[in-house]
DNA sequence: GAACATCCTGCAATTTATTCTCAATAAGCT
DNA sequence: AGCTTATTGAGAATAAATTGCAGGATGTTC
């Protein structure tokens, strides 16, 4: 994916038959200049715009975000929380990959080019078309297993076993 | 396989200050003797139990393969359909990961063994213990790209759903 | 194996994320 | 400018998933 600029945006949305918007600017203009490992929900994005003073209907962010990840210009996440999140689907090399902690939702990004590669063979293999590649990694994070998971652990839940059970 | 029995199951739970139940039970032998390549939702779930006389309480089911998904006996997978699906998370060989069309929600499911390698060593580098690992690869399917995709599409058009095993 | 503590289930009610409806607006085209 | 239609905002509607509670089941301890 390209670096995106407004104009390059309108150029991409008219080709597909849709239209430039203000609200769709703006919210790739937040998101260009979010730090990395940022990861928004739909309403923190919609807050964060209102702190702004770019007030943007909530429901218009949600069709935005998901317009745009369609486009592949956004990535939609699924982490441990419950909603989606979203950030800049950004081209080699800065795409990279999530682990998560189901205890905490701890959340750490990794590099790694040989999935992106691998993905992309994969996929035209099948004659599939690439929008995104997200490798997720479940996991229990270090400071969970110190503190003695998963029998000492307080008692919502914990995990059992991984499937790494060798080679 | 590596497939769990009634017993071990009971163990791991055991071990964690939880209980077996016929219903917990019911579930993990009906995920064991799926066909691969099913990927089931909560409702699903609930429906086919029923429909063999094994009623099991929605709330049970959703309490249930959250539960055995934490454990990291079951997966729990985020594809493009706006809920979760369970399938039986199986360790090597049998390991996999998905390819999604975001247009038509059909699924293909391939194995790529260097995938769960490359999660293991950067989840242990990292000091997290590995729970499950998943490559999910969004996409515009071949049929949804010769109809036209994305401004030729008839609106309520929509791909041939299917699932194909892959190698 | 009976008593006990507590974990689990089923049901209904509830929460929460996301989508939908629709009238008004505005983008893109000629 | 005028026309077509994609898009917006506001709220209602939907659907997935969670929760509170009371009765029942399970595992543990004597
Ligand atoms: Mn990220
Ligand atoms: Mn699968
Ligand atoms: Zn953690
Ligand atoms: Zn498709």
């Amino acid at each position: 994916m390209p670096n995106y600029t407004a104009s390059s945006l309108k150029a991409e949305l008219n080709a597909r038959g849709w239209r430039m918007t203000p609200q769709r600017e703006k919210i790739l203009y937040l998101f260009q200049n979010l730090p990395r490992g940022n990861h928004l929900s739909a309403e923190e994005l919609h807050d964060l715009l209102e702190g702004q003073g770019e007030g943007i209907s909530l429901s218009t962010i949600y069709r935005s975000v998901k317009l745009m990840s369609r486009m592949g210009i956004l990535r939609e996440l699924e982490l441990a929380e419950g909603h989606k999140h979203y950030e800049l689907n950004q081209p080699y090399p800065h795409h990279h990959h999530h682990i998560v902690c189901v205890q905490c939702n701890k959340t750490i990004e990794f590099n790694n080019d040989s999935i992106l590669k691998q993905s992309l063979k994969q996929t035209e293999k099948e004659g599939f078309q690439l929008i995104d590649c997200q490798l997720t990694i479940t996991t229990i994070c270090p400071e969970a297993l110190r503190m003695g998971w998963p029998s000492a652990l307080p008692s919502n839940w914990s995990c059992t076993r991984a499937i790494a059970d060798k080679k």
